[in-house]
DNA sequence: CCACGATCCTGCTAGC
DNA sequence: TGCTAGCAGGATCGTG
């Protein structure tokens, strides 16, 4: 599942090599629904000829931006992968999307699940309402614990729920929220609002860390994820609780616990992360 | 405004 | 062995 770490990882491995490349058109579409906001024609007209000028990342959404202002944001949800292939490299299973480069290069789309959506826009201010419309602020530069505090406040569903939310804070998922909670000692279900100050500057930190260290790896591939070059990451290897329940806490080795919270498993040492306080 | 369940998808796994 | 039911999950939408 691709979270802030992984679309970082992408980014900057696609950036020195996208950078300066124009766009020579867009093949490989069968499944129309990826595209909410413009077909694949409207998306080749208006890419063709341009070059990047900016590969980036925003909360989970990996940006390409071009000359003239035009930019794609794409998001992976799940499944999905964009991967830089040479032309003639047969298409993997589930490619639904290539952005075909002008000298032979091909970015691929492949998302088995279908889940992924890429949106076109044609200004900066544009895509700019429609990040900031979803989401909250990078947790790598723009958060501490007041931040986090301020945007919890008078909310009394579970910390994890609301870290799911990406309004909240950008970029965190199922996988990275467990670990920093686990990493603050905060219990999942604890009611967002009943987080002291410490615990909210804790847990601030946590989420800083873990997502760093993410990125240190070059991403978690528990499941799908690869990078822009196929190749997975690291960081599944020093996950402490994510997918470890029953295995023992490395804090302390209690037995890690597993439970739903709405549809979503989450996992956490019972004696490290306390429900009350 | 807030909470929360349903929904979209398909590959994989558990269970019969 | 072969089948199916159920699970996984990010974001959005609809309902209370």
């Amino acid at each position: 599942m691709p979270e802030l770490p992984e679309v970082e990882t992408t980014a900057r491995g696609l950036r020195d090599r996208l950078i300066g490349r124009r766009v020579v058109g867009v093949a490989g579409v069968d499944w129309p629904r990826m595209l909410p906001n413009a077909s694949a024609d409207a998306i080749a007209t208006a890419l063709a000829g341009r070059a990047v000028t900016q590969v980036d990342r925003r909360g989970k959404y990996l940006l390409l931006l071009f000359e003239a202002g035009l930019s794609l944001a794409l998001h992976r949800k799940m499944s999905g992968n964009v991967l830089l292939l040479r032309i003639e490299e047969p298409a993997a299973a589930h490619t639904h999307f290539i952005l075909r480069f002008s000298d032979g290069l091909d970015l691929r789309f492949v998302d088995a699940r279908k889940f992924g959506r890429i949106h076109l826009f044609s200004s900066d201010v544009e895509r700019e309402q429609f990040l900031d419309q979803r989401l909250g602020p990078e947790p790598l530069t723009d958060l501490d614990g007041a931040i986090l505090g301020e945007r919890l406040r008078g909310r009394r569903r579970a910390i994890k729920t609301l870290l799911l939310d990406q309004s909240v804070v950008a970029g965190v998922g199922n996988l990275y929220a467990d670990e920093a909670l686990w990493e603050a000692r905060i219990h999942p279900e604890r009611g967002a609002d009943s987080l002291t100050r410490p615990e909210l500057r804790r847990l601030a930190a946590a989420i800083k860390r873990v997502l760093e260290l993410g990125i240190e790896r070059r991403g978690t591939s528990f499941s799908d994820y690869l990078d822009a070059d196929g190749a997975p990451g690291t960081n599944q290897d020093y996950l402490n609780v994510y997918g470890r329940a029953a295995r023992p806490c490395p804090r302390c080795g209690t037995p890690v616990s597993r439970v739903r919270l709405g549809a979503r498993s989450s996992h956490f040492c019972a004696r490290c992360q306390r429900p009350v306080r």
